[in-house]
Parts: structure tokens; sequence; C-alpha cells
DNA sequence: TTAAATCCTAGTAATCCTATAGGGTTATTA
DNA sequence: TAATAACCCTATAGGATTACTAGGATTTAA
């Protein structure tokens, strides 16, 4: 299951995108439209700009705003910076890798073939839509 | 990411099917071999065979074993016994159905449609997958 | 200068996860 | 009958994670 945070950080990245005046978005307005606290999403976005998605403009008449195309924007990358890693076991993570402790051997274990499975069927779906699939 | 206890649960049933003999197996020798502490496996596959996975013998000379043929036993199935949903949200779960308290009209969310996506490539893997796959 | 905004660090209550421990019950085999 | 092994319940406990909350610092436009 997709935690609160990555789910209100991708209907907040929506919800600017969606608006196509060139001034920046007031959290507080995405807060409220989205139903989120305002505290709340403010910390996931200063996340979101961190990581380079978006930028920002402190003082009045501020707010933050995307700084690449919707369409340049892949879901597995927000999701990625949100939740952490696709894969449902750490030892088939492609960027979180860790290995298993009550595992002797990769190679051997009996549900790794399936996990790798799961995990690009999922990678694949979500590096093929973007910001702009979801407007 | 997988729990434990359905990671443990997989594998669990895993080892059971590469038994070949007809003879019960008992939980102290899954636990050993498999790493995991008896008394957590013991709830695991008690799960299990509540669910009509295993059957079970007492006393000695007693274990768990297979009800199906290890090809009769999807992926998905067990999943969504030891896990639960298999969507990423609530809203979009088939089994496991439950409103999101922050979207006001589920039609118009601006994430389902993704999720609906990710949710479907998985299942497909999933129940693709028996147990007779693992071994 | 004032109001509006983001920036940033901490903290926190609640819940879930992963067991661990114990102990009694029941069934089966040797 | 003794040993074995699953069954079944309760309790607990540390750690991690989640979903926020608080409060102040900083920046900017009007």
């Amino acid at each position: 299951m997709l935690s609160k945070k990555t789910k209100y950080g991708l209907k907040a990245l929506a919800y600017i995108a969606r608006q196509e005046c060139d001034t920046p978005v007031p959290i507080g307005a995405i807060a409220e439209s989205e139903n989120i606290s305002h505290k709340f999403l403010e910390s996931i976005l200063l996340t979101l700009r961190k990581s380079g998605f978006l930028g920002s403009k402190k003082g009045k008449g501020g707010g933050v705003y995307l700084i690449k195309e919707p369409k340049d924007i892949r879901m597995v990358d927000v999701i990625r910076v949100l939740e952490g890693p696709i894969a449902l076991v750490p030892c088939v993570s492609l960027n979180f890798y860790e290995k298993c402790d009550d595992c002797p051997d990769e190679k051997t274990c009996t549900i790794s073939r399936l996990m790798i499975q799961v995990r690009d069927s999922t990678l694949t779906v979500l590096r093929k839509n973007t910001l702009a699939d979801l407007m």
C-alpha cells in the first residue's frame, strides 16, 4: 500500500500541473482543494523541491511550480523519492538493494524470481506513465 | 514491501512442496531450514491451514502438508490471505475495497487510473505464477 | 512595514510489525 | 503409557513507521 505521503504528493503534483497560469501555486490552495493538512503537505512538497521536481517562490504571491514539463515527470521517479523502493523485497530492488537476513543465498532463493517479475511489471507501468497522464 | 509474514509463508509453502514424500512435514523442520522463528511460523501456517492451503496432522510423525497440487496454488491467493490487498490504494482494491477519506469522488480521482494499471499488471503476474513455479 | 508565503527542525501520538514467551490442550505413534 | 507435535490462546515488548503538529525563521510583494 502507498503511504499517504506519496498519495498526497502525487495529487499535489497533478493539481499544480492542472493550473495553466505561470504564477506559483500556494501550498495552502493545494491543501484546501485536495483535503490535505497544510503542514503535512508543506513537508511533502519540500521533499519534492529538494529532489528537483518543484521550484518555489517565497513571500507574498509565492508558491510552488513545476520545473519540468508534466510529460517529462515519470511516475516511477516521483514514487521512488516519496515511497522508496518499487520492489516487494529489498533483495531485488534496483535502487534500494539490501540483503535479506534470512536468505543464505539469493541465487537459490525460492521467491526472488517471482518478486523480480512483479517488480518489472510494475516498473513498466510506472515508467510509461508521466504526470501528463494524471491530468 | 511484503511483510515478513508473507515472505515466510511463501518460503514455507515452497519448502513443503519440495518434499516429495507423502508424510507431513513438521513445522520445526521448516523453521530450521528456512531460518524462521518456530512460533512465528506456527502462526503463519495456522492461517494458511484455515484458508484451505494446508492440512495438518497432530502428534508424532505429524506436521503440515499441501491440500492441493502446487500447480493449483496461485500466488495471488496466498498473498491475499497473508498480506491483504494487492492494490496500492484501498479504493481500487478488488477484494479489500475501502473508500479513501480524502477523495470526494473516485471517478475524478487523478491517481486512480494509474493505480488500476499497477494493480492489473501485478495481478497478471501473481495469477500466472503458482507454487509449482517456485520449486 | 505588514501580510503572505515558504523554509526548516523537532517532536509526538498512534499504530503496525515482528516477533518472544508461556502454557495448556489434543491427537498420534511407538 | 510416554514422547512428540500440532493447536490455540494470551500477553508483551521493542522498534519502526506513519501522519501529522508546533513554532519560529526567512523571504518577498505591495
